[in-house]
DNA sequence: AGGTTGACCTGTCAGC
DNA sequence: TGCTGACAGGTCAACC
């Protein structure tokens, strides 16, 4: 579930609340996608300075090091003042600290928790090396796009989940982007127009945001750090919404796959 | 180098 | 009710 509105919405639900916590310990259970890379008593001691986030991934700054945290596709985490109930089957990491405990809820444990000495060092360049730009930062341009998606001969929808054009843009958001810009999503990348790249790149920025404002999408089982679910449904126009009628022309939704995801667009609206 | 595919793991749901 | 298969928000290593 946790594309990059779902991720800053979680970011910003405990990163103040965490700030200048001491770390007590770090409880991990089941194995994540990667190792954390240090024994987990290294992190004891430790300062959380600031929580950042770069695409998907949260970044802990310590006092020293940086511990880099990703969801992957089923992750939630959840912060808690007081001492949390007992972990369940699903509770694969605990971050205990003088402030509360952060806990990541991750039933298919494709989510990570891993340690860097600095996003300088080897496992952070490894995980964040080749991400795109920022599509709610200021280095987001159409110019800048266009010139990065001219040498993609793929679809543009495998591009922008690719992640190095640009970063965060999830299979429901690259839906929901392309219905709002026109764009058919098997459209070879390199093919479209400089007003079409100038229509897809303001449509990313408004789809993000709106989910941004509005605390995320919450198909499912997504959750920001206080538990907070369910608040908001993002309309979607397009995505799991196969065969229902398209809100523009009425026609039916289709769907289609394109590198083992699910597809959804209007083959009237988008071509 | 860019493009494509399979793999990781578990829960849920549709269909028989 | 129980089984089987398909599918789910992500990403990387390994292939052509």
């Amino acid at each position: 579930m946790p594309e990059l509105p779902e991720v800053e919405v979680t970011r910003r639900s405990f990163a103040e609340r965490i700030r200048g916590a001491r770390i007590e310990s770090l409880r991990l259970g089941k194995p994540l996608r990667w190792p954390l890379g240090v024994p987990a008593h290294t992190l004891s001691g430790r300062v959380v300075q600031s929580v950042g986030r770069r695409g998907k991934y949260l970044l802990l700054h310590l006092d020293q090091g940086v511990l880099l945290m990703h969801l992957g596709m089923s992750g939630s985490l959840g912060f808690h003042e007081t001492p949390p109930p007992v972990p369940g089957p699903h509770d694969h990491a605990d971050l205990v600290t003088s402030r509360g405990v952060l806990r990541l809820h991750d039933p298919r444990r494709f989510g990570a928790v891993v340690w860097a000495d600095s996003l300088d060092a080897a496992p952070a360049r490894k995980l964040l090396g080749r991400l795109g730009v920022e599509p709610l930062g200021p280095d987001f341009e159409p110019e800048r796009f266009q010139t990065a998606l001219s040498g993609r001969q793929s679809a543009i929808k495998q591009v922008l989940l690719a992640g190095d054009v640009v970063v965060g843009v999830g299979n429901i958001y690259a839906c929901e982007a392309l219905f709002r810009a026109g764009i058919r999503p098997t459209a070879v990348a390199a093919s479209l127009s400089r007003q079409r790249v100038q229509r897809l790149h303001a449509a990313i920025c408004s789809v993000l945001s709106e989910a941004l404002e509005r605390g995320g999408s919450s198909l499912r089982d997504f959750s920001d750090a206080d538990g907070r679910t369910g608040y908001f449904q993002l309309d979607a126009a397009v995505y799991g919404r196969a065969g229902q009628p398209c809100v523009r022309c009425d026609r039916p939704v289709r769907l289609l796959r394109q590198g083992q995801r699910s597809t959804y667009y209007c083959a009237t609206c988008q071509r």
